[in-house]
DNA sequence: GGTCACTCTATTTTT
DNA sequence: TAGAGTGACC
């Protein structure tokens, strides 16, 4: 047989990791080195030449986008239907399947849903009042991330310790102790709950867990580096008897520690597993030489790597250019500026992306590519299946599903309002909790027993029988039709047309995206509900971003939505001390170092072009700051540098152990304290240099001093200290 | 039940 | 600065 389509075109280290034959594969994959081509190919050499079945391979992603890009890759290497019984999905939609086959095991009901971030959220608001716990002293967001972060570490409230009575931690206890039994009433399931149960599925039933390491001979995982504990736990049970797995990760490229992954799980991967073999891909196919070392250079300041270095055949390219702009003004005028230059040097706008640190950096950006005319796309923001009017629609066909769905029916019981409020609503929660029933049976039970007033009654049954109707109709259709129906009978279109003002327009326009959308899911083969698979498909999956995704645009981002894709050209904005690294990041250094990757992400994403700019002043929520230059910036080797522009007040300040370029650099030597330094006032304090200007006894320098705000001295008599 | 004015807060986000 | 959330009021 002729596999030489499996190992051509590869280099010796993508070949290296897709032959290799060790139980434990770990791919150290720099950006731009070629990694999907390697689990896709080490997935076809399992299979073409080893060969492994098709059914016996399982390939984990953290995204739904990743996952569809491997199938529809492994499906174009190897054709058509090879794909078939292999397991390709994200951790979250293979442990939903995993507790849909096992629910009974897994001490679920058949019929469980899925509880998106928003449901959660409004879930626990609810138990907050219940508990009469005051919101502004216990905002229901710190419960959410306390359970949520415990989850991630596969910690239940049974496991926590509350240290004697602690308050925080009892009152925080209470409302997960609370959370986890409204859940179990209801028959949902949180994000982080579909792993953890996952986990202990396989961990509480052996036999079913002896199945799927039958079953499986190889699991291949993609961004490693951000697995959190349960998902690597997870993975250390179904590989416990010795199952080969290849873990595909850079740890350079770790930034989402924040929410749970643990850099350590690549580290501890070789320790765990015997005969791993460690490929590193370091040869880069994206980057010009110049990037990459800046990129290189950057990320050595960072402790405890396992060490990579990125390389090129390419040529040096251009110098990094860094603008200093006066504001953000300035700043957003130079990027639509150069913009235009590209666009004249037949750059698409999709080759551009403009990277900032903090969503409120893009509304400055925004206005000025509106003057200047330049379409272009923001990513990330809100998920189609997140959006207001989307979530109603779907909460009315969660309730024909699951008439005990308590989330849904809060949702949309007077959505449109149809005269049940909040007094209506309030007497079916306590009967609800008082008798211990969902609120639609508490709801029948309160008819029943007629213990409504006449009007709220009316209204009560009214929404009653609507949703029984809607059920009656539904029956059979297929599932398009059913969406049509959900939302057209329960006056959600007619409510959002006489909605007034331009977003109302754009909700209709959703709601009848969504049955486009019910039209074209196709459920699995042996799936007996599509509506329900349709609404797991809907927690699960973010939905097309954007409407207008075809239209030629610049495209605006965060740096961490920037990860996994590339521009040739790349601005990223704001690199300033505060800002990026961010405030809130400074003081530890394992989070500095973080951003510090996320500085690495942002460089790696350019191609051929790469702008960086910062602003001497920023107003952002309404303050003026004084920032002085990000010290990832001065990170960079000076000679990789090309400053855009040098105003008479301020240039890029000397990294202190280089050599000095501009005559403000010698400038700066000349005074003693270079831009960024900190120093103290005998009056006003410590603070920083931002500016300076003069030389010699008329030197004067500009310091933001941490009370007094920034002020002018001159240095002669300002008596400073270095710090 | 809807509107208006006021307060509060502001890092990153997928599932 | 702006957006979301809340509470008073009609």
């Amino acid at each position: 047989m002729d596999v030489s389509y499996i190992l051509d075109d590869l280099n010796d280290a993508q070949r290296d990791a897709v032959t290799a034959d060790s139980t434990g594969t770990l791919v150290l994959a720099g950006a731009g080195s070629g990694k999907t081509r390697v689990l896709v190919h080490r997935i076809a050499w399992k299979i073409k030449v080893e060969g492994l079945s098709t059914y016996s391979i399982l390939a984990v992603t953290f995204t739904n986008k990743a996952a569809r890009e491997m199938r529809g890759r492994i499906e174009a290497l190897m054709g058509g239907n090879l794909n078939h019984g292999m397991w390709v999905g994200t951790f979250h939609g293979l442990a939903h399947r995993l507790l849909k086959a096992h629910a009974s095991e897994a001490g679920l009901p058949d019929n469980f849903q899925i509880l998106d971030s928003d449901d959660q959220f409004r879930q626990l608001k609810r138990i907050h009042r219940e508990l009469e716990l005051d919101d502004s002293r216990w905002p229901p967001r710190q419960s959410q991330y306390f359970i949520n972060g415990h989850k991630d570490e596969g910690r239940r409230a049974a496991h926590i310790d509350d240290f004697g009575g602690d308050l925080y931690l009892s009152t925080m206890l209470k409302v997960y102790r609370r959370y986890e039994e409204v859940c179990r009433q209801q028959g949902v399931i949180d994000f982080a709950e579909l792993l953890l149960r996952a986990l202990e599925l396989w961990r509480d039933n052996p036999a079913i867990l002896d199945h799927y390491q039958q079953r499986f001979k190889h699991v291949l995982v993609d961004e490693f580096q951000d697995t959190n504990a349960v998902q690597y736990a997870w993975l250390r049970l179904l590989s416990s008897k010795g199952m080969a797995m290849t873990a595909v990760g850079d740890d350079d490229q770790s930034i989402y520690g924040w929410r749970g992954a643990r850099i350590e799980n690549i580290q501890q991967f070789s320790k765990d597993i015997a005969n791993t073999q460690i490929v590193r891909l370091e040869q880069n196919y994206r980057s010009t030489n110049n990037i990459l070392k800046a990129a290189n250079a950057l990320i050595a300041n960072n402790s405890q790597r396992l060490g990579k270095e990125l390389w090129t055949e390419g040529e040096d390219g251009d110098k990094i250019a860094l603008f200093a702009a006066f504001n953000e003004q300035d700043e957003a005028r130079f990027v639509t500026d150069r913009i235009d230059e590209l666009l004249r040097d037949d750059y698409r706008r999709s080759d551009i992306g403009v990277l900032y640190r903090s969503n409120a950096q893009s509304r400055v950006l925004e206005e000025y590519l509106v003057r200047a005319g330049v379409p272009y796309r923001i990513y990330g923001g809100q998920r189609f299946y997140d959006r207001l009017e989307i979530k109603n629609a779907l909460a009315y066909l969660r309730i024909i599903a699951l008439r005990d769905d308590d989330t849904a029916i809060e949702r949309v019981i007077n959505t449109p309002t149809r005269g049940i409020g909040n007094r209506t609503v309030e007497i079916l929660r306590e009967y609800a909790r008082e008798h211990q029933l969902s609120l639609w049976r508490s709801a029948v039970a309160v008819m029943e027993n007629g213990l409504l007033t006449a009007r709220a009654g009316n209204a009560l049954r009214g929404f009653l029988s609507l949703i029984e109707e809607l059920a009656g109709e539904c029956q059979d259709l297929p599932l398009d039709e059913q969406v049509s129906i959900a939302i057209d009978r329960s006056g959600l279109i007619a409510f959002h047309e006489k909605e007034k003002g331009e977003k109302a327009q754009a909700r209709v326009e959703n709601l009848q995206e969504l049955i486009t959308a019910a039209r074209g899911y196709s459920a699995d083969d042996d799936e007996t509900e599509p509506l329900r698979a349709f609404l797991d498909q809907a927690a699960l999956d973010a939905g097309d971003q954007q409407a207008d995704e075809h239209e030629d645009s610049v495209q605006l981002m965060t740096l961490h939505s920037a990860k996994g894709l590339e521009f040739p050209a790349v601005f990223i904005v704001g690199v300033e001390e505060n800002l990026f690294p961010h405030k809130m990041s400074m003081d530890d250094p394992e989070r500095l170092e973080e951003e510090r990757r996320l500085a690495y992400v942002g460089i790696t994403r350019a191609e051929r072009k790469l702008y960086l700019s910062y602003a001497e002043s920023r107003r952002l929520h309404g303050q003026e700051s004084f920032n002085s230059l990000s010290r990832f910036v001065r990170e960079i080797p000076n000679e990789l540098i090309d400053e855009v522009r040098i105003n008479n007040t301020v240039t890029r300040p000397s990294s202190y152990a280089q050599s000095t370029t501009s005559s403000q650099q010698a400038a700066a030597s000349s005074i003693g304290f270079g831009l960024g330094q900190r120093v103290l006032h005998s009056i006003f304090g410590a603070g920083v240099v931002i500016s300076f200007e003069g030389q010699g006894a008329s030197a004067r320098v500009q310091v933001n001093f941490e009370d007094e705000g920034s002020k002018w001295l001159v240095l002669q008599y300002a008596n400073l200290q270095a710090l």
